[in-house]
DNA sequence: CGTCTATGGTAATAGGTATTACCAAGTCAA
DNA sequence: TTGACTTGGTAATACCTATTACCATAGACG
């Protein structure tokens, strides 16, 4: 009883539902998903899931929101924001990485299968994860303009371009399960090539100068 | 007897099942959604699904794919390839405005939803539709690259990278219902913009002209 | 006219579903 | 020890599910 948290961490019987019911929401989806085989996994009984989350859709929002913090956590938009070319690679490595795990990847169809069903489920899943990036970048678009290195009319519409960017097509594939998950040296280039293009284009015709160009 | 197509169009019956079909798995999901439900709305009988579509899960690919070439149709991908810029706009817009309808929103939230039990139904819809879109893309890009507008390494990995800048991050907040449909205006800004940082990049100390600045 | 096939309607099969109830066993503090 | 509580286990409720079987009709085709 030194420093409790309120409701979550440091209760095992909660923890073990959430794993079983997150493995089984992963692999099935959640329609498909009963709370028998959630126990059969996770031993227990169902009174104790009806007790804890009150409903079978309680225990799924509460499994979105817990593993969407756990996975977008504070620590990956809080890197070096200057000089701006290395923030953007840093932010687009991380990015890649991060949204290209089976896990990541997996939580996102959960929340884009029910998002027509449970609104209030997106919301706080994009809330809590997505959207950190986007506004710790949109901050660093915003310094860079006043450092003189960019000029931005708009940072939030300029940030989800770098995101799109970022992302290109590839996430749009892994989403959809046509390809598995990036290698190291693919998200950097990947990285290397969206911030070649978010600051410099792809009219060499109009560039004064591109530095490691091959003949 | 004149000109009569192997299978599909003009079939009444068929169609009828499968618009009844659509509409629920569009709303409920796909396990969600009983074949009961499906007769209930299009009327008839459960034989009459299941001599024309084998199971639940053929008539669900049947729905698929079938919607999906007709929501993808060619002629969107058919525009002019010159000028770059305005063949660039002219995509833009046609994409932003196909993806974002609610319908192809609808359909791409089944798809990824079970894109990790049914991967030959992602993979169908990505090559009957999406695909299509960037290989028109990547011609285009490699048709100017000739023409010495644009200088490319990679088509491919340039198109996914135009494909990703032009839905930016909007079209991942679509996805999870956090915004409705774009209008028209913003489809045409999101275009234009999507375009200038495609070609002239948003490093503006390094552009030699930049035709339309505000001051 | 008689088949043949496709269809509608209904019911059977063989389960599976979320949720609630009930009861025994354990846990913890006073 | 007493009481309050949280659990595990099982069963009941009141349905819903995909799929197949059966039968009567209806239209098509020779």
């Amino acid at each position: 009883m030194t420093t409790e948290a309120p409701d979550l961490h440091a209760d095992p019987r909660r923890a073990a539902l959430l794993d079983a019911a997150a493995s089984l929401f992963f692999e099935r989806g959640y329609a498909a998903t009963s709370i028998d085989a959630i126990i059969e996994r996770a031993g227990g009984s169902k009174r104790t899931i009806y007790a804890m989350f009150g409903s079978k859709e309680g225990l799924f929002e509460a499994l979105i929101r817990e593993n969407t913090e756990r996975m977008f956590s504070a620590e990956l938009f809080g890197g070096q924001a200057r000089p701006l070319e290395a923030a953007l690679s840093g932010f687009a490595v991380h990015l890649l990485d991060l949204f290209t795990r089976p896990r990541t990847i997996a939580l996102f169809r959960l929340v884009v299968a029910e998002a027509g069903r449970m609104p209030e489920l997106a919301e706080s899943f994009h809330r809590l994860g997505p959207l950190r990036g986007r506004h710790w970048l949109a901050r660093v678009l915003e310094r860079a303009q006043t450092e003189g290195e960019i000029r931005v009319a708009d940072p939030q519409l300029l940030a989800g371009q770098f995101l799109g960017l970022v992302r290109s097509d590839a996430y749009f594939e892994i989403v959809l399960g046509l390809r598995g998950p990036l290698e190291p040296g693919e998200i950097e280039s990947m990285a290397e090539a969206a911030v070649s293009t978010f600051l410099e284009g792809q009219r060499p015709a109009r560039r004064v100068n591109a530095p490691d160009e091959e003949i």
